[in-house]
DNA sequence: GTGAAAGCGCTAACAC
DNA sequence: GTGTTAGCGCTTTCAC
C-alpha cells in the first residue's frame, strides 16, 4: 500500500529521548509554553534540529481542533482571474502558517458538493468561494455549522454572507471621469452580456458619471475583440461619431482599437478608448497601448486572506465590501509626448 | 482563539451511541470491513446519515500514515500554463480521494523552502514542482526522504528525478512538417529567447524536419506580439522572402500575422503562420484565425496525477516522459473555402 | 523545573 | 458477529 511513514522523519519521543528529557518537556521547550530552564530548552533545540524533527501538524490539528487550513472552490476553473486572487491570498494565507487546499467545481454543483463535504473531512478552519460565473450562487447544500465563509469575486444571497468583490461602478466611473477630463463630449460604452452583474454595474458607473446618456451609444455583446471591432464599425457609421469609448473589458478595447486603426482613425486624436482588466497581455499588445482600469485583484486576494483570518480568529465579518479600482492610463487615451 | 470544533460535528463514538452499537462496530460498518450483519450495518449507516457524521480525516490519516493529501508548487505564480495542468491534476487526484495543498513559490528558493517545510509537516502523501520558468531546477534544500516527488511542465537534475512534459520537438516537427505538406519551401522560425529548453527543442523540431536549414531564417526574441511585428517586417526586408513563419508561441505568431496584415501581405496566400501554445485569447482573435501546436497540457495534468498516484502507490516511476503534442490547423495555414 | 498520564477521533488486532 | 483496547503523535493538566 503507501510507502509508510518517511524514514527520516522522527517524532517528538524521538526528540526527548534523544536529549535525554521527558515527551512533555521536550513539547514545552519546542512550543516555548511551560517554565523551562534555557538549558533544559537549548538541549531539546538541539536535540530536535540534529534529527530534522518536523512536528506533525496533524496530530497537532487532532488534539486542538484547528487545522490551519482552508479550503478555495474556484468555479472558473482556475480562470485568468482567479490566478492574481488566489496568489494574495495564498501570500497572507502562508504567512499565517495557513495552506490552501484548492478545488474546482467548474459550475457543477454535484462535483461542489463533493469538494466541500472532502474539505470538511480535512476538518478545515474556512472556506472561500471564488469565480464569478455564476453572479449570485445558492447556498451550498451541505450544512457547514458556523464554519468561516468567503465569497470572493463572487457572491452569495444568504443574510449576512461575507462577500468581497472590486469596486465596478467605482472603476467605471474612474474611466467615465477620465475620459471627461480629456475634454471628450460624446463617449460611447461598449461591453458585455447584460446578464453580468459588473456589466450592470460599469455600465452603472458610466451612465451616473455624464450629464446626458445617449442609450444609442450602449452596445452590449460578447467579451471578444471580435465583438469589439464589429461594436466601432456601428459606431462609425452613426451620423456623429463619439469621441472617446469607454469598453467593458480589455479584449472589447483591443478589438475596437484595431478597428479604427483599420479605418485609419486616430486614436486617441480621433477618439479615446479606454478598457477594463489591465490585462496586460491585451494593454501592451496593442497599438497604442491601452488605457485600463484595474481591478487590483492580487490585492483583493490579500484582503480577502486577511479577512478570513480574521473570522477564523472568531470576528464577525458579514457583509458585501468591494475595494477601489485603479485607473492605468496609457497611450490609447493620452497622447504621448 | 479559535471557533473551536464545529457543534454540528459528530464523533464516530456519538454514531455508536446513537446507533445503540459499540464503537469498534460502528468503525466496521463505515469502513465495510470486518464482518457484520446487514442489519446491523444498516444501522449504524442510517445513524451517521441522521447526525451528519463525517469521518475525521485527520485522525484517519494520523493513524493510517498517509494524509490523503499533496502539495503542488507552482514557479510561475499560477501562470496561464500552470492553470491547465492543475484542473487536470485536480480532477484526477480529486477522484482518487486525495486533496491538493496550492504553494506559489515564485521562483523564491527561500519561499520555496518555507513551503516545502509546511507541506512535510502536514505529512502530504506526494509533491508536485511545476512552472517552466527555471528550466533545470536545483534539489530544494530539505531532505525529502523516500516522499514521491513530480515535476510537471519543469525539470530536476537529480539522477531518476521523475519529470512529465510535452514533447515540443514533437510539437515543432508537427507545425513544420504541416508547413511543408502545403507545398512552402522557405520556412522561417521566430521564436523566444535561446536560454528556454522549449526554445531549443523547438528549434530542433523545427530543422529536423527540413531538409536544409537557413540560419539567417531562425529569429530569437522576446515572448512578446512587439517581436512578432518587428520579425516580420525583417524578414519582409530580406531579398528573398519565407513563404511560411513558424512562430515559438502564438503571441509572436499573432504579431507577425498583424505585421503582414499591415504590409498588405496575404496569410496564408502569400504567407503561412503557424504558432505555438493553441492559446485561444490569441489564436481566435487573430485575422485570420491562428493556427497553432497544442501541448494537451490538461492532458499533461490528468496524467500527472495518475503517475503521482501510482508513486504513492509504491510503483517506481522515474526519468523523464513527454507527452505529444496536437496540430490545431486554421485560417493562417489553411485558406478557407 | 520536570515527568507521567489522559485524551483529540479514528482503526485494527484481539477477545468473547 | 460484536465489544474492548491499544495506539497514531501531539498538547496539556496535574503531581512531584
Amino acid at each position: 500500500m503507501s510507502q509508510g511513514k518517511s524514514p527520516n522523519r522522527y517524532t517528538l519521543r524521538d526528540v526527548a529521548r534523544h536529549a535525554g528529557v521527558s515527551l512533555g518537556t521536550a513539547s514545552k521547550a519546542l512550543n516555548k509554553s511551560g517554565t523551562l530552564r534555557q538549558e533544559t530548552r537549548d538541549k531539546v533545540l538541539k536535540a530536535a534540529d540534529e534529527l530534522g524533527f518536523r512536528p506533525n501538524d496533524l496530530a497537532q490539528a487532532l488534539h486542538r481542533g484547528q487545522s490551519f487550513t482552508v479550503g478555495l472552490i474556484s468555479n472558473d476553473s482556475f480562470g485568468r482571474f482567479t490566478m492574481p486572487i488566489m496568489e494574495g491570498l495564498e501570500t497572507v494565507l502562508h504567512a499565517a502558517g495557513i495552506a490552501l487546499f484548492m478545488c474546482n467545481a467548474t459550475d457543477d454543483p454535484e462535483r461542489e458538493k463533493r469538494h466541500i463535504d472532502q474539505l470538511l473531512g480535512k476538518r478545515v478552519d474556512g472556506l472561500i468561494f471564488t469565480g464569478r460565473r455564476a453572479d449570485r450562487r445558492p447556498v451550498p447544500g451541505l450544512a457547514l455549522g458556523n464554519l468561516p465563509v468567503l465569497y470572493v469575486f463572487s457572491q452569495s444571497d444568504e443574510p449576512g454572507a461575507a462577500c468581497l468583490l472590486p469596486d465596478d461602478e467605482g472603476g467605471a466611473r474612474l474611466a467615465t471621469a477620465h475620459l471627461l477630463s480629456l475634454g471628450r463630449t460624446r463617449i460611447a460604452h461598449v461591453t458585455g452580456p447584460e446578464d453580468f452583474e459588473a456589466v450592470r454595474l460599469r455600465r452603472r458607473g458610466y451612465e451616473a458619471s455624464l450629464s446626458k446618456v445617449d442609450p444609442a451609444l450602449i452596445l452590449h455583446g460578447p467579451w471578444s475583440e471580435a465583438w469589439g471591432r464589429e461594436a466601432a464599425t456601428r459606431l462609425l457609421a452613426m451620423p456623429v461619431r463619439p469621441d472617446a469609448i469607454f469598453a467593458g473589458n480589455d479584449q472589447i478595447a483591443r478589438g475596437i482599437v484595431e478597428a479604427l486603426r483599420d479605418n485609419a482613425i486616430s486614436v486617441p486624436r480621433d477618439i479615446a478608448v479606454i478598457g477594463f482588466d489591465n490585462w496586460s497581455v491585451m494593454t501592451e499588445a496593442s497599438r497604442p497601448q491601452l488605457s485600463s482600469v484595474d481591478m487590483n485583484l492580487k490585492l483583493l486576494g490579500e484582503e480577502a486572506g486577511q479577512r478570513l483570518i480574521r473570522m477564523i480568529r472568531g470576528e464577525r465579518e458579514s457583509g458585501t465590501s468591494r475595494l477601489p479600482c485603479t485607473l492605468v492610463p496609457r497611450a490609447s487615451t493620452v497622447p504621448t509626448p
